[in-house]
DNA sequence: AAATGGTTCAACCGCACAATG
DNA sequence: CCATTGTGCGGTTGAACCATT
């Protein structure tokens, strides 16, 4: 089960490093020696979220200093972006995501923010925490390093094909989207009912060959470089220890309309994102279904 | 039960660039 | 132009958590 909210467990400083020279100007006219640094805090939080819901976003240094936060323009955007905004996805990463981090990042490298652009809901943060975490963790147990051909090999030979095949095998448990995927010498075509995505689309250097193919479509995730490749997808996110409830029953009342702090009463009708982003764990699971796919493969055309 | 070591991921940093005045 | 301020990005850190001994 994922949860929409981490906890909270500081709500002191956790760090007294310097702070950043942008920012030491930005505040100059502030008092920056109240600025507080580390884990936001549920008042924090909701301080941030009224004032942008009353506001907007944007103008960082300004809005965190007229909203009363005690912290970075730098600080309130992070927190925003990567945590507060409505359409941020939380919980697993999907085999379909998995697959366009996988298909993007050998095209784009460490773009981060660009990759995230093509994950609707996911920040750069959390791309490149996947990447660090579960990408480069596996070319470490293959002790080879993570840019070597020969651990982009694996990956395009032996866990993009494994992702497919999981892609593939999950839709057919859906008879309304079942999905077949063809390979030919130049690349892997997956299609449902009519349409086609061609992965050269997407990934134009990213080629299969029908014995590397075949291989490994059969061997699930036993490979032939002699290293077990572990399953990603079995063991992403899984860890989420507050659960909604911790958060939720401070905020959302009885009738599930409004949720409130401080005095604040937000009306569910308005604010219905927001509230999305404590107690919508439906919208997690496959987002991106093979329609999605196919959009992808026309916006990158 | 306690110690230890590994993992995760939110938050930070420094830098580059854009916008503004 | 130049200086200042704001924004965005990629790399890094470290507290909390988890697994193992």
């Amino acid at each position: 089960m994922d949860h929409h909210y981490h906890q909270y467990v500081e709500f002191g400083l956790k760090r007294e490093d310097s702070i950043d020279s942008n920012d030491r100007k930005g505040d100059e006219n502030n008092n920056n020696l109240d600025l507080k640094r580390g884990s936001w805090t549920v008042e924090e939080d909701f301080t941030l979220m009224n004032h942008i819901a009353l506001h907007g976003e944007g103008r960082w240094n300004s809005l965190a200093r007229s909203a009363g936060l005690k912290r970075t323009g730098k600080s309130c955007r992070l927190r925003w972006l990567n945590y507060l905004r409505p359409d941020v996805r939380r919980g697993n990463i999907t085999l379909e995501e998995q697959l366009l981090i996988l298909q993007l990042h050998s095209r784009w490298g460490n773009r981060w923010s660009k990759i995230a652009q093509y994950l609707p809901g996911r920040t750069d943060n959390e791309i490149k925490n996947y990447w660090r975490t579960r990408v480069q963790k596996q070319a470490k147990q293959l002790k080879c390093d993570v840019n070597s051909k020969e651990f982009k090999d694996t990956l395009h030979y032996l866990w993009i094909p494994r992702l497919v095949e999981r892609i593939q095998a999950s839709s057919n448990s859906n008879s309304n989207n079942q999905v077949n995927v063809q390979q030919t010498n130049d690349n892997i075509i997956i299609t449902n009912n009519n349409n086609i995505i061609n992965n050269n689309n997407i990934v134009p250097n990213m080629n299969f060959t029908q014995e590397n193919y075949s291989s490994t479509t059969t061997t699930s995730s036993e490979n032939s470089v002699g290293t077990q490749i572990s399953d990603m997808s079995d063991n992403c996110y899984t860890n989420y220890p507050l659960n909604q409830g911790d958060y939720g029953e401070i905020l959302i009342s009885p009738t599930g309309d409004y949720f409130q702090h401080g005095g604040i009463f937000y009306d569910n009708n308005h604010h219905q994102n927001m509230n999305q982003l404590f107690l919508d764990d439906n919208v997690c699971d496959n987002m991106w279904n093979i329609d999605d796919m196919l959009f992808l493969q026309q916006q990158l055309n």
